[in-house]
RNA sequence: GGAGGGGUGGCCGAGCGGUCAAUGGCAGCAGACUGUAAAUCUGCCCUCUACGGAGUUCGAAGGUUCGAAUCCUUCCCCCUCCA
């Protein structure tokens, strides 16, 4: 076991945090010699980041936080171009109104988890698309492209899976790492970044960057990956019954966000909690050690972590609130989704309403499977009906399953 | 440009003239069991329905047939080999 002395690499892999890292005991000396600012690199592929990137997101603010200066790269350059990373499919391209778009709603999140600002460790933001959309092809040609060779290139996984599968790899999506390494030249050269990092399927990706560093710049640069986080079950991580967990609270809101991280099984939760809260570690061992249904208290303190710092201290306390009004008293949340009921309406069109069921028929089907209930009792009519009336002792609580809710209200 | 192979429901993947709204697996949803967990078992999983059915699906458009995802024609896209 080597001995690492920076704070920053200490806690980074004590939490979880590391996968993989090109020269630790050399990165560990230059975290110790001063600041150094480190990137990480985000697709503008949709309008806010899901908690995939939770774990580089909180790999940066532990940086900032171990005294260090975090980059957030925006991909609005290579988002035009798309990593090939595994999967089959080229990517659709993406119009540049669409990637400014997905750009504005991926911002707004970074200033929940980073300082930003000009000072020495302050995070900074920048666009990739900036010094990438005006490279001159031939000059970027002669001076980066003699560094890579099609034998290196062809090795990397990304571009081997698709071939292994038979898949198409088009000549744009195998630029895709060459324009990525020059990031992290260019990011070098203008920042003094000396670190990249990311998921470990970018292994590939930065480790050409090193060595575009080496070769271009004669310059040593790191990299460092997190591992690829999947549930004990073995699932991808971020999956819910609404689709992929967001971070924007108006593509999830925080109750369902608190709910997420509330449901995290029982084997993640040690985990979970040392990669997406800054618990110190007893309290950690503590939480994580307990049994039983008494693990239920540390998943609550993680639900709780994690909304804070994604939407804030009333967010969080506002979800734990509604969940412990809605589980564990039964009783009925103002919080909970609301829908107003104008007069006499079948229950399978208000579960359509309240998007609990995506058409009619689903709605039927989940009554006739018996996983409708108003306030707690079952609705065995596939073609019950409320009416207004019914609203009479106050709002009536429509559940689809144990832990979908709404609230029905008289106009 | 030539020769061959292929495009099926969210994904993977069967089917190759009727009994196909289309086997199976994964993912998802619900029920049981529990701890708002996992595992397991059960049901659901194109849309509409007065539950008897009806309407739209198998790359696109035409055609052959009483009848097509399955056959033919044209077009689009992908793969492999040759030039």
């Amino acid at each position: 076991m080597t001995t690492l002395r920076s704070d920053f690499l200490k806690a980074a892999k004590a939490r979880g945090y590391v996968h993989q890292c090109t020269d630790e005991q050399a990165l560990d000396s230059r975290l110790m010699s001063g600041v150094v600012p480190a990137y990480i690199g985000f697709d503008c592929t949709a309008p806010s980041l899901h908690v995939g990137s939770l774990v580089s997101i909180m790999l940066l603010r532990l940086l900032q936080r171990s005294g260090h200066k975090p980059i957030v790269l925006m991909g609005g350059g290579t988002t035009k171009v798309g990593d090939p990373s595994g999967k089959d499919e080229s990517r659709k391209l993406l119009t540049d109104a669409d990637i400014a778009a997905n750009m504005a709603g991926i911002k707004t999140v970074f200033s929940r988890f980073l300082t930003f600002g000009d000072g020495p460790t302050d995070a900074v933001m920048v666009n990739n698309a900036d010094w990438l959309d005006k490279l001159h092809y031939i000059a970027f040609l002669r001076d980066y492209g003699r560094h890579f060779t099609i034998n290196r290139m062809m090795s990397f996984d990304s571009v081997k899976l698709r071939l292994e599968r038979e898949q198409p790899l088009t000549f744009l999506e195998f630029n895709y790492m060459i324009l990525q390494a020059y990031d992290f030249v260019e990011l070098a050269r203008h920042y003094k970044c000396a670190l990249q990092m990311g998921g470990s399927d970018q292994w590939g990706n930065i480790v050409n960057g090193v060595e575009l560093g080496r070769r271009a710049e004669n310059q040593e640069l790191f990299g460092l990956t997190t591992p690829l986080l999947t549930t004990s079950s073995g699932a991808k991580m971020g999956k819910t019954a609404a689709g992929a967990v967001w971070l924007n609270p108006d593509m999830l809101s925080p109750y369902d966000y608190w709910q997420f991280w509330r449901n995290t099984e029982d084997a993640d939760v040690g985990r979970f909690l040392r990669l997406f809260t800054e618990l110190s570690e007893s309290e950690i061992l503590r939480l994580e050690s307990q049994e039983g249904a008494g693990i239920n208290e540390a998943k609550k303190i993680l639900a709780g972590e994690a909304t804070r710092m994604a939407h804030g201290e009333e967010a969080a306390k506002a979800a734990a609130e509604t969940a412990r009004k809605t589980f564990e008293e039964g009783s009925l949340s103002a919080d909970l989704p609301t829908l107003t009921l104008e007069a006499e309406e079948t229950v399978y069109t208000l579960l359509v309403r309240a998007g609990m069921a995506a058409s009619n028929g689903e709605a039927r089907r989940l009554i006739k499977g018996g996983g409708i209930k108003l306030n707690d009792a079952p609705v065995t009519d596939e073609l019950a009906k409320l009416t207004p009336a019914d609203l009479k002792d106050g709002p009536i609580k429509l559940s689809a399953g144990k832990k979908r809710h709404a609230l029905l209200k008289s106009a």
